[in-house]
DNA sequence: TAATTGTTCTTCGTATACACTTTGTTCGGA
DNA sequence: TCCGAACAAAGTGTATACGAAGAACAATTA
């Protein structure tokens, strides 16, 4: 990689601010940090070694993206999706989603279905060595790189944002349900490489049906209010 | 989310930081600050007579929120919507306003239609009065009470977002397209009221095309990098 | 027991300091 | 005149300290 001569001009020293922003984020979807629990300013400065300043920054971002809640003069708890919202978020994430498939169908490069048989390929190698974190993340990175390739940059970040929500509730149930969403997967693909939005848009709503299933029968018994 | 446990605690204390972004943002949606305008922290500060912390904290929050891009170690300039970025806007909103449409015809209560009719009286009668500010502002209400009543709050949330970006860019390609907008809203109010989900989404997918296609012929040779 | 008071924790906002980048300017030399 | 390097200015990024005020909880009192 040439990544390091980049380092050595010194252009990118990104700010403490975001990487906070991002040791929180996945802190929080990774369960290190359970829903309700109080962050307090010093404690995340501390359990970061910084100050207390690009903590309160990153705080202020981590609520607009809905992972902490901030009670005024209280400070900031996590935040505790509960099973309603799950509901709520994939019905917007299908609306989304169906868009993207359409899009990218509609769009996609001879390269970019290249990229996405890669993933799906290296997807089905992972899943035979029952490598589940490999696998999940193949998964994301193949939800990504398909809003990507629909090259809408707001439905982009607002599906990415609605996607890491919706690990974060898989997490907080437990299982993945990795294994058999490959087959869903592999419909996707072939349907954008059709070019034919109406059979992607029909793929993606097959996929969000099936994974939002499997969401609620991880979901029973696990969230509640606090 | 949360928004009953605030209610109850913090009660009216508003934060600066919230004041200041606030002001920040509508600022920004009526040109006060212009696409590519510098912000530094700073003037922020002197301009809403506060000190840098709020202003850096709302500045972080505007940039998730797509209204200033920051830079690193160059500070903070206002965003500058792209003609492209508007149709991006409105694909995205045509999935999204649907299906608050539709949700808004499952659950409405007598009480809900209620409302937005009365929403719809006070349109007509400031139309009569070419009262054109009350009119945008009453369409805005209008929307956002739909959105409401959709109650899902994932939606409402990004949704409104999308709002006021849609009313920004519109407002920097100068008209607003007020008038004839408002026998769309009848028809999207009478079929919420119907309880019909099709229809009302049909109705919100008309009402959004003729809102694209004004929004494209005010934006004929209005926008343009610089 | 119930109400009141006091203490403590923590956020919120202000102020200040300083390192480091980026940018703008000036000035000497070809 | 033009170029480039040294220098100065502006502004962000981060840390730290401090006072005010709210909220929670414990202690005290009626």
């Amino acid at each position: 990689m040439a990544e390091d001569l980049r380092d050595k001009l010194g252009a990118q020293h990104l700010p403490l601010r975001d990487q906070v922003l991002a040791a929180l984020r996945t802190a929080i979807i990774d369960g290190d940090y359970l829903p309700g629990e109080r962050l307090t300013e010093d404690r995340l400065a501390e359990d970061f070694g910084v100050s207390r300043n690009p903590v309160r920054e990153a705080l202020r971002v981590a609520e607009a993206e809905g992972f902490v809640v901030i009670l005024p003069r209280r400070g900031a708890v996590v935040a505790s999706p509960s099973s309603g919202t799950i509901t709520d978020m994939f019905a917007v994430r299908q609306r989304l989603e169906t868009l993207a498939a359409r899009l990218a169908a509609e769009r996609a490069t001879a390269a970019d279905v290249a990229s996405l048989r890669a993933l799906l390929d290296q997807g089905r190698e992972a899943t035979q060595r029952h490598d589940l974190a490999r696998v999940a993340e193949l998964n994301s990175t193949l939800h990504l790189r398909i809003l990507q390739i629909s090259g809408n940059p707001w439905l982009s970040s607002i599906a990415k944002s609605l996607y890491l929500h919706v690990q974060w509730v898989f997490r907080l149930g437990a299982a993945e349900r990795a294994p058999h969403s490959w087959a869903e997967h592999i419909q996707l693909v072939d349907a954008i490489e059709s070019g034919d939005g109406d059979r992607a848009e029909r793929a993606a709503l097959d996929h969000l049906d099936a994974a939002s299933a499997a969401a609620y029968e991880n979901a029973e018994g696990g969230y509640g209010a606090r």
